[in-house]
DNA sequence: TTTAACTTTCAATAATTATTGAAAGTTTTA
DNA sequence: TAAAACTTTCAATAATTATTGAAAGTTAAA
């Protein structure tokens, strides 16, 4: 396998995680891209490299700035936008799980509470099962919400050997 | 809100959180309804409360079953059948990190240490930045794998716990 | 200003993914 | 063995999501 072909099945296969992990295919792509150029990338080397349209590079790489997996990085003389990816993959992962937390975790929270205020019959068999499942999920939900908002502000080594240490 | 208000939030919200995090939408509200539901459920309760078409129905319970989160029961005296599902959320969440552990970590390993030999210039910056960072990702995934390893084989307070110690 | 370089938007369209429902398949009972 | 009860499959279709590209918008140099 040559350097391109290398390259190829990298960004397609990163791209592949993402998309199973809650970024998008195409963003993923982009920030493999960006993660393995040693230079930093405008919109047209973006849109020629992975051969997708002017709207659709600029758009995932809007999302990547959101996301705070990618900066924008000017070079003078260039009136254009360069961009560069967070290249340590540890900030890279607990930025999405920050970003995660965030969006879809937290509305979920939110919701749970809610529910458990659900009015009915006490002594209905349903609504007892109902309010004793959202009680247990809402725990549960909470608790790994804080295990990853821990997560988020620890070292990579500190959380592996804590678990490791767990497990011994 | 009344029980049957609240039921429907309920499978609507672990739906959008379900397809969030890897399982599909209709196979999370499949989930919800049998998590809440007391009695075990047949396929044709799961198409009327759901109000979702016999092969879909068939077809999520089929893949429930594949990962673990559901089961079959069969009563007495039936011919269909039943079907309830894993009620301890924390079981739940531990399967899903095992199946998508094996679905889709695995493979990008693979990916990982087949891409590190590629061919090429030594002195090539391109080549050079792209070993680096395949070997810094190939490191970090290979991490994060062996945590959720430990993860799915630890109980929930030991995690949480540990983490806490951790961050005091 | 005006023009050129560049970025953003968005309606149209393409690609992907989920769903339906009828037909085929299977198992059980009589 | 036949018929009934139930499950599974899968081609057609619907719903959703991603992508395009031309036009509008912005910024900076001349």
């Amino acid at each position: 396998m040559n350097y391109h072909e290398a390259k190829d099945k990298f960004i397609q296969t990163w791209g592949t995680l993402g998309s199973s992990w809650g970024i998008s295919r195409t963003m993923a792509q982009v920030h493999a891209l960006l993660l393995i150029s040693p230079e930093p990338l405008s919109t047209e080397d973006v849109m020629e490299q992975l051969k997708i349209s002017r709207g659709n590079a600029n758009m995932n790489l809007r999302d990547l700035l959101d996301w705070g997996l990618a900066f924008k990085e000017l070079k003078s003389g260039e009136r254009k936008d360069f961009f560069v990816a967070e290249k340590d993959i540890w900030k890279v992962a607990k930025q999405i799980i920050k970003e995660r937390r965030k969006r879809e975790i937290e509305p979920v929270l939110n919701v749970l509470e809610e529910l458990k205020n659900v009015k009915g019959d006490k002594n209905d068999k349903r609504h007892k099962a109902f309010v004793e499942s959202v009680t247990n999920i809402e725990r549960v939900v909470e608790k790994a919400d804080f295990a990853f908002d821990k997560a988020v502000k620890l070292d990579e080594n500190a959380i592996v050997s804590a678990l490791f240490k767990l497990f011994k």
